[in-house]
Formats: structure tokens, C-alpha cells, sequence
DNA sequence: ATACCCTCCGTACCACGATACAGAGTCAAG
DNA sequence: CTTGACTCTGTATCGTGGTACGGAGGGTAT
């Protein structure tokens, strides 16, 4: 067993010791019921912290990382799969957004570039009513 | 003029009769120095407060509409266009995020649908360190 | 002129994900 | 046995973008 102190725990997976705090108060990882006045942390808890930014990374909020490891547990496929499902249906809604976004914003600076005279078109899609 | 109320000049760009406030509280839109004790608006503020949502929707955050609108007077169109490049450089990295998160979800949802037995691939993918 | 909704103003609160800090205790090396 | 780094606990604060609420006063439709 690491026997790791918490901040050994924490840079073990790249975090700041209030990070692993932060997490304990919220439910997701436990608190180590110590013997002593320090706790100690093993290697089950590197892999807990990992699995939560691992899980954060793809997108997933704290409240469905908290799921998701209660499932873990309960082995549960059908509900990991169904949150997933959702995760990536939400990724689909952002990545259109952004896509919308950048089209915009690509075509005025060209615009905007190109040296035209008068106000700048930038600011001025901002400021006319219609929006493309 | 229009001479719109709050509540009017707040529907005319889908917002609620707060968020005008608040933004009057950050600076992005004056208070109009009335005569009465009830406040007027006009057209002006119809299109600073359309500009505001406009430029909300093109990814910039409050503060950095907030240095546009400035921009709209000054009519610095250099900065305008570093600004949009700023805002294209991180619409990229964020789709790049989503994209990566995506196709490791996608390709893990259909894993975990194909009925194999073992633990929950979606799962193991998050416990283990190596996130491919 | 009297309901009744709207405005004004200040303040508080929400979610989200941390981050900071104070004050006391603990532990290992020199 | 002291020093210095680390830990524990609790509470407060940050940044982002709002939302809610209470009490006092304004404006208007009937």
C-alpha cells in the first residue's frame, strides 16, 4: 500500500490538496477513518481521484461523477450507458453552438480584415438587429 | 423614441427585467439619468442591449463585451479584430476538448452496448490511468 | 379614487468548481 | 528538543451569469 499523505494523494493525479478536500465535503471521495491525527491514502484513492477527473475531462458534471461511481458499485450498465447517451447528446447541442460561433466570428474578421471602409462589421452584426 | 419602460426593453431582447439591472450593475449599460422617478428607454438601449446578447451568443463573456462596447465607440478596429481572434483561438481549443471527449464516449458507449461480459467498459475506462 | 401592476433600490441568494486562510495540532529530521 | 513543513477543521471568498425578494413609491385603467 502508497500510504500517501494528501498531498502526495493530490499530486498524484496533477490537483491541489483543497481540490481532494473540496471533493471529500461533496460525497465523492471518503474521508479515511485514520487512526492517527493525519490520514493516510492507498492506492484505491489514487484511482477514485483519477476516475473523477478522468470523468470530468469527458464532460461529465460532479453531480452525474457522484452517480457514476455509485454505479461503480451497483454495476449498473444500463444507467452508466443511458447518462452517457445524454453526456454525448449535450456534447452534440455545445459543439453545434460553438461551430455556429466560430462561422460567424470567421466570416467577420475576414470581412473585417479585407479593409473595407465604414464601421467595422464586427460590431456591427452586434448591433444590428439580426444575427446572420 | 420608444420611450420603453424596463419591462418592455427587457422583452424587446428576450431577457428578464433583472438581468437589465445587472447589467447596469456591471457597467454594460448606462442608467439613464431620468427626470421622474420612473426611467425611460430608447431605441439606443434596444440595440446596446441586443449587441450585449448578440456578442453573449458569439462565445464572449461580459467582460469582454464590455471592452467591445468601448470599442464601438472608440472604433479601434485592430484590437476589435485581436479580440475576435482570441475568441476563435478558444472556440477551437473548447470544440477540440468536446470533439476528443466525444469520440472517446461514442466509442465507449457502443463497446459497453456490445454486451461483453466484465465490468463496464465506460467505467474501467474512467478507474484506470491511461484515458487513450 | 381606489385597486392593481409596475418601477426602484438594496440586498441576498443560486449553481458550479474550486481556492484561501486562520488557528491548532502532528511529525520527522537535524 | 526545536524548527519547519505538513495536516486538520471550519469558514469565507472567488468568478461567472444571473435570479429572487421585500418594501416603498409611481402610473393608470375603470
Amino acid at each position: 500500500m502508497a500510504n500517501l499523505t494528501i498531498a502526495r494523494l493530490a499530486a498524484s493525479a496533477g490537483v491541489g490538496v483543497e481540490t481532494v478536500r473540496f471533493y471529500q465535503r461533496k460525497g465523492l471521495m471518503a474521508v479515511p477513518a485514520s487512526s492517527g491525527a493525519v490520514r493516510h491514502y492507498d492506492e484505491t484513492d489514487v484511482q477514485r481521484l483519477r476516475f473523477i477527473r478522468a470523468a470530468q475531462r469527458a464532460g461529465f458534471s460532479l453531480k452525474e461523477i457522484a452517480e457514476l461511481l455509485a454505479l461503480d458499485a451497483s454495476d449498473d450498465r444500463a444507467r452508466v450507458q443511458a447518462l452517457t447517451r445524454t453526456r454525448l447528446a449535450a456534447l452534440d447541442a455545445e459543439m453545434a453552438e460553438l461551430a455556429a460561433a466560430k462561422a460567424m466570428l470567421a466570416g467577420l474578421l475576414s470581412e473585417c480584415t479585407s479593409g473595407k471602409a465604414g464601421p467595422c462589421p464586427i460590431i456591427a452584426t452586434f448591433t444590428g438587429k439580426a444575427c446572420h
